[in-house]
RNA sequence: GUCCCCUUAGCUCAGUUGGAUAGAGCGUUUGGCUACGAACCAAAAGGUCAUGGGUUCGAAUCCUAUAGGGGACGCCA
């Protein structure tokens, strides 16, 4: 909570205890701020909402309470309006207050506690290490990134964690293009039908091997020899991913590998204690989980009939490991084709005695990319799907993140290329880089701004609206953090450039003419800046000085 | 067939515990650089919030039915 919206909701919540004898919480007290100035700067909609309760009009409600708010030394005025509105106006100096606590906080302002050091993981990406990452593991990942970093910044305890799946039969294909691949580079005939990842790395990789150790393996059919192959190529993989993300600036905290649970016997682990339960049972030669119990369509397979385990078995004992590692809070985030997924595994947990309360599913939908009207398939170089990499080469990283994050993840997503690449105002992530430039313009003509409890200059409306925006900084995280849609953060953003922007062209911030007025303003240009940069941080966008 | 998501200005989209006159950008029309960066700003026009019913002081927002669009439904991962 701003200062300001927490300290008007602890005296509404003490006015209403004091006259009409309420406990309210203070989460269940809304404040906001008017669209309409003329509603005053804050405004909260209490008084209809207890209407039903306390059997009275709104109108009356409020003008119960008004006498209670003027007693207080940052309330100008309290107006009783509309429907049962009560419209706050603030005296100026408690508004410009944000500006000290801004430059003194720097880069931690916004910093806050919301989260009080809950202990929470979030998986994202977890593409299979057999291939490239896609455009829809880029709106994965520039969203779990950014959410990551909002919840840190916001006080929980976060992991970070990517979870690789290098157990099963892709890894199977890989490891068998490998070894053909190995055997055409030491001359040996090999089998093309068997490769099925035909990317040049392997190949790479494969003469490799060959040089390093010539054909020691080339006869051998062991185990040994094979999870060798699997092994180098699954890593070969998952370091090319690694790089791409990088180059994304999304990061993990972990790499949990499948094979280790099975490995660490967690898997086997899992299922000895589904067995257990009373949701298992047999049928056709396999074994299933009574899921249906638990709102899924229909009951799943934990063990196939030719005994290998299906991929929901070590999923549920990994699910299972999150929680035993002792995480509070698991948050998921899965591609739209994994919805049907959500059911099996919450069935799973609750079967071991989890709470799968704790266990939050974020769905991310699909992305289209298009190109002057026209979706675009294929890319036209490689002709398999677009990458990561390759987005980010046409258009940049800041454009590629800030389109991802833009748009709430529920609904599909049409990334247009043309409007991507434009360097224009169109494109919004030039519009808000540009006005960080032009502050850090400002600033870089003069900065001999003064640090002080309030700015009696400030007054006109275009200050006061940034410096109330500014201030709802805080608002906006915790807003982030209660619902999991990071674009608020996005139109936070665009929201402070514009408001800037319009400030900028009406006034001017350096007047030699008028000194102490200019002192001030810098003061207001070098918050925004503070702010502005701190946004675009954790947005994974960089603040540029100058463009 | 079952389940999930979507439908808001000509176009692309915001609008989140239900609130005051539904907002941006693009496009269209107009105006603003002898001024801290015009990659900017200001103004105008543009709406049956898919449709019908319901809930209530109040609905784009919640419920329900219908239509249209997208996706998922394996002893694949």
């Amino acid at each position: 909570m701003s200062e300001i919206s927490n300290k008007l909701i602890k005296l509404i919540k003490n006015s209403l205890h004091e006259i009409y004898n309420l406990e309210l919480s203070e989460e269940s007290i809304m404040i906001e701020i008017p669209k309409d100035t003329s509603h005053g700067d804050y405004s909260t909609n209490i008084a209809m909402r207890l209407a039903k309760e306390l059997h009275k009009s709104p109108r009356e409600i409020a003008s119960g309470l008004e006498d209670s708010f003027k007693a207080t030394d940052f309330i100008e005025k309290v107006e009783n309006a509309g429907p049962g509105f009560i419209n706050f106006y603030l005296k100026k100096d408690s508004i410009t207050g944000i500006i000290k606590t801004i430059i003194l906080e720097e880069d931690s302002y916004g910093k806050n506690n919301f989260g009080n050091i809950e202990k929470v993981m979030v998986e994202y990406v977890s593409a299979n290490p057999t291939g490239d990452l896609h455009l829809g593991h880029a709106r994965g990942a520039a969203y779990g990134d950014t959410l990551t970093r909002i919840l840190s910044f916001s006080g929980y305890n976060v992991l970070r964690e990517y979870y690789v799946n290098d157990a099963g039969n892709q890894i199977e294909t890989l490891g068998n293009s490998l070894f053909e691949r190995y055997k055409e580079a030491l001359g040996l005939p090999f089998d093309l039908s068997k490769i099925g990842y035909q990317g040049k790395d392997v190949l790479k990789l494969a003469q490799g091997i060959a040089k390093e150790d010539g054909d020691k393996w080339v006869n051998d059919d062991s185990d040994e020899r094979k999870d060798y192959f699997k092994r180098v190529g699954t890593k070969l993989e998952l370091d090319k991913i690694k790089v791409d993300l990088d180059l994304y600036r999304v990061s993990f905290d972990h790499y949990q590998s499948e094979l280790e649970l099975y490995r660490t016997g967690k898997v086997k682990n899992a299922l000895s204690e589904l067995e257990k339960s009373p949701y298992t049972y047999e049928q056709d030669g396999a074994l299933w989980l009574k899921t249906t119990d638990f709102n899924d369509d229909k009951d799943r397979v934990l063990v196939k009939s030719d005994g290998s385990l299906t991929y929901l078995t070590p999923d549920i004992a990994y699910h299972k490991d999150k929680f035993d590692r002792g995480y509070d809070h698991l948050i998921n985030i899965f591609g739209a084709d994994h919805h049907g997924y959500m059911a099996r595994l919450r069935a799973g947990l609750k079967i071991l005695g989890y709470d799968d309360n704790k266990l939050e599913f974020r769905i991310i939908q699909i992305v289209r990319l298009m190109e002057n009207g026209q979706e675009v398939k294929m890319s036209k170089r490689t002709g398999n799907a677009v990458t990561i990499r390759e987005l980010c080469e046409d258009v940049g990283v800041d454009v590629a993140r800030y389109f991802f994050i833009s748009k709430p993840i529920i609904s599909h997503l049409d990334f247009d290329l043309t409007l991507a690449r434009k360097q224009s105002s169109e494109n919004p992530v030039y519009y808000i880089q540009y006005a960080y430039a032009r502050m850090n313009s400002i600033l870089s003509k003069q900065s001999d701004y003064e640090i002080k409890d309030s700015y009696q200059l400030l007054n006109n409306e275009k200050e006061i609206s940034l410096l109330k925006h500014l201030a709802s900084f805080k608002d906006t995280l915790i807003d982030v953090c209660k619902i999991k849609e990071v674009n608020i953060l996005a139109n936070y953003a665009y929201k402070l450039a514009q408001l800037f922007h319009s400030y900028y062209n009406e006034f001017k911030v350096i007047d030699p003419e008028n000194i102490e007025l200019t002192k001030e303003r810098l003061a207001l240009v070098k918050s925004c800046k503070i702010c502005l940069k701190n946004v675009l941080n954790l947005l994974g966008v960089e603040a540029k000085e100058s463009m």
